[in-house]
DNA sequence: TATTGTTATACTCTATAACTATA
DNA sequence: TATAGTTATAGAGTATAACAATA
């Protein structure tokens, strides 16, 4: 009879390998998430002896890529809505790596710039980055990387 | 010479098509983040009709799929701490969708079970989440949908 | 009238310390 | 003493409305 063989408590039933995610279990969606939070653990990791995070190294790498670039196209081009990225450039400038200078074409505008030491400390930063993209891709060939670029391009 | 073809104004140079990446245009890190926040996006405007955001959407389906489940170890496997924890619980269990009984066993843990309420939403949105992948899987064959969750998980 | 940068503000998510009740 | 659930709280990140300066 099933009562002669009673169920193990709770706790040791759902140790955490044994563990069912339904239907999450396939999902694109839930799997990109959760890959994406480990990789972007690992970036803030990466980044954080400078004491950048990887929102501000985005926007020191377009900053050093596009000269006098208005404000509001970085934002726009990073997905960070106006008022939030005034908050991040004061904080860039008040520590001497970012400087914003009115455009003399329209004087409505901020073009951006990195000073000496912003150049600096994104030159030690893409070191990092770029031995933490190593990292990532080490996991993978180069056939599988160019394969996960073009997928990932597909979904966006 | 070349000051005789002036510079464009900095508002047409940078038009939002030929703003440069630099370093980001190839970064794993930064590339899965953009993809993820836009199927993230299209998760949340999916179950938005249901009231449900997406994390609240994997806490039902991980419940009905373990029954008697632990909330440490639904909260483990989600990779929610236990404090942020209780206040989602707290909102579901307010809204008649999921219930929280002592388990007999050991009278510190709470098991979780789905109400009669809570396993009808689940059904409806298994069906909207089921109709969301299968909009992205569209974007891709059937081989490379096995390829990306196959890559997906050596990165993760 | 429209746009750029800004301020103020609020809401969500996430993180930690410390309490309680049970073991 | 250790663990599960809880409370309180603080910090990011992100969202909108409204204003000043400029076009």
């Amino acid at each position: 009879m099933s009562n002669t063989v009673p169920m193990p408590p709770a706790a040791i039933r759902y140790a955490d390998s044994e563990l069912s995610f339904g239907v999450l279990r396939k999902s694109i969606g839930f799997r990109l998430r959760r890959v994406q939070l480990a990789v972007m653990a690992e970036a803030i990791a990466t980044l954080a002896p400078l004491g950048l995070r990887p929102a501000q190294f985005s926007v020191l790498v377009l900053i050093d890529a596009n000269p006098d670039l208005p404000q509001s196209k970085l934002s726009a081009a990073l997905g960070i809505r106006r008022p939030n990225f005034v908050a991040m450039l004061h904080e860039l400038e008040s520590r001497g790596l970012t400087r914003r200078c009115i455009s003399s074409g329209d004087r409505r505008i901020n073009t951006l710039a990195l000073t000496a030491e912003g150049q600096r400390l994104l030159r030690r930063a893409n070191e990092l980055h770029e031995a933490y993209e190593s990292r990532l891709n080490e996991r993978l060939s180069a056939r599988e990387r160019a394969d996960l670029a073009r997928l990932l391009a597909k979904l966006e």
